[in-house]
DNA sequence: AACCCGGGGGT
DNA sequence: ACCCCAGGGTT
């Protein structure tokens, strides 16, 4: 019995068929959810998906939408360069296809934000084209089953899984097959405790025979993060709205909204004493914030004002957020979890 | 605290 | 070809 023919019975018995993205697969659909779905599990992905979705049910609605809305919608989800690239590729389907979003795979994977495996799942899934995929299940279902070790970041063994997986992907039910694939690395082939028992692949899993299963693929070598201090202004009017800046277009939480920024308390004064606001700021509790690549370790600095604010804080791209009407802003998620904190001690 | 993730961009 | 970057959730 053939590997995929071995995917395709589990699949058609365990396989998950009731996703959402899953009940009318249009290209549309299909791209939003593997664009979320790329650096984020499907239950985190469902509640973004449907809101998202239901905002901006097609490429024209996206295309034409402020970006700030559409990093409103993916405030929580993280890695925002996925949401400002699947607003920009969705405004070059609009320009340049019509709105219709193009089915040969050169066209797609030239689109903002789609690789090789985004533009083959998208194509296979939506299209039944056959193309194969690799994203992180199907890494670690073929890193097992050929018992191929070093970490899958490296070209060398990415040439060498994705060589496999265009071998092992069928000609016929290219669709279900991907699909099998995610959901066998997803709900059985797991990191953690995979279940051979119940796998349809355990007669031929080479890392099973080997009993190495648990150490492929191999972890991505890792280095000490190293550790940024940054002071954050939490300036609250007398309506208990809070002053926010926008963030630069890219790097960490680009063109969203956050709290001013400060090397230290110092600085914070000066800036304050510029605005002719009073000083008297309130310490709160470090907030550490882990990303990849550095652990950020945040001192908001809470002023409460008085009396009502007569100059306009222009030129600063910032505006005063009200969380009682909260606007269509996209918001980090330590700034959320601030905001959060104000409202509760109000 | 360590681990996972698909693609973009710089050198 | 080989780095680095990015943000959450899960284990």
């Amino acid at each position: 019995m053939a590997f995929s023919d071995n995917i395709l019975a589990w699949f058609e018995v365990h396989g998950r068929k009731d996703l959402p993205w899953q009940k009318h697969p249009l290209p549309y659909r299909v791209w939003v959810s593997e664009i979320m779905l790329q650096q984020t599990q499907v239950k985190t992905v469902i509640p973004y998906y449907q809101r998202f979705m239901s905002r901006f049910p097609d490429i024209h609605r996206l295309a034409d939408a402020p970006q700030d809305e559409v990093l409103h919608y993916w405030s929580g989800l993280g890695y925002y360069a996925r949401a400002r690239n699947l607003h920009k590729a969705a405004q070059q389907v609009r320009d340049t296809y019509k709105g219709i979003f193009p089915e040969q795979f050169k066209q797609v994977e030239a689109l903002p934000g789609i690789g090789r495996s985004t533009a083959g799942a998208i194509l296979s899934l939506a299209c039944g084209q056959r193309h194969a995929i690799l994203d992180g299940n199907v890494k670690r279902v073929l890193a097992r089953y050929h018992a191929v070790h070093g970490w899958p970041g490296s070209s060398s063994v990415l040439r060498e899984l994705w060589s496999l997986a265009e071998a092992a992907t069928p000609a016929e039910n290219v669709a279900a097959y991907n699909q099998a694939m995610m959901d066998l690395g997803a709900t059985l082939c797991r990191r953690g405790q995979p279940d051979c028992d119940t796998c349809p692949l355990t007669s031929g899993c080479l890392a099973r025979q080997q009993g190495v299963q648990r150490d492929l693929p191999s972890p991505r070598p890792r280095k000490t993060l190293p550790v940024r201090k940054v002071h954050m202004l939490l300036l609250q009017d007398v309506q208990q709205a809070v002053w926010l800046q926008q963030r630069p277009p890219s790097g960490i939480w680009g063109g969203l909204w956050s709290f001013p920024e400060f090397d230290g308390t110092a600085a914070v004064h000066r800036w304050l004493a510029e605005k002719g606001l009073p000083a008297e700021i309130h310490e709160r509790d470090v907030v550490r914030h882990t990303f990849s690549h550095f652990h950020l370790e945040i001192t908001p600095c809470h002023v409460k004002l008085q009396n009502p604010v007569f100059s306009v804080m222009d030129g600063d791209g910032g505006l005063w957020y009200n969380t009682g009407q909260p606007g269509a802003l996209g918001l980090p998620a330590p700034v959320q979890r601030l905001l959060q904190c104000l409202q509760a001690s109000d």
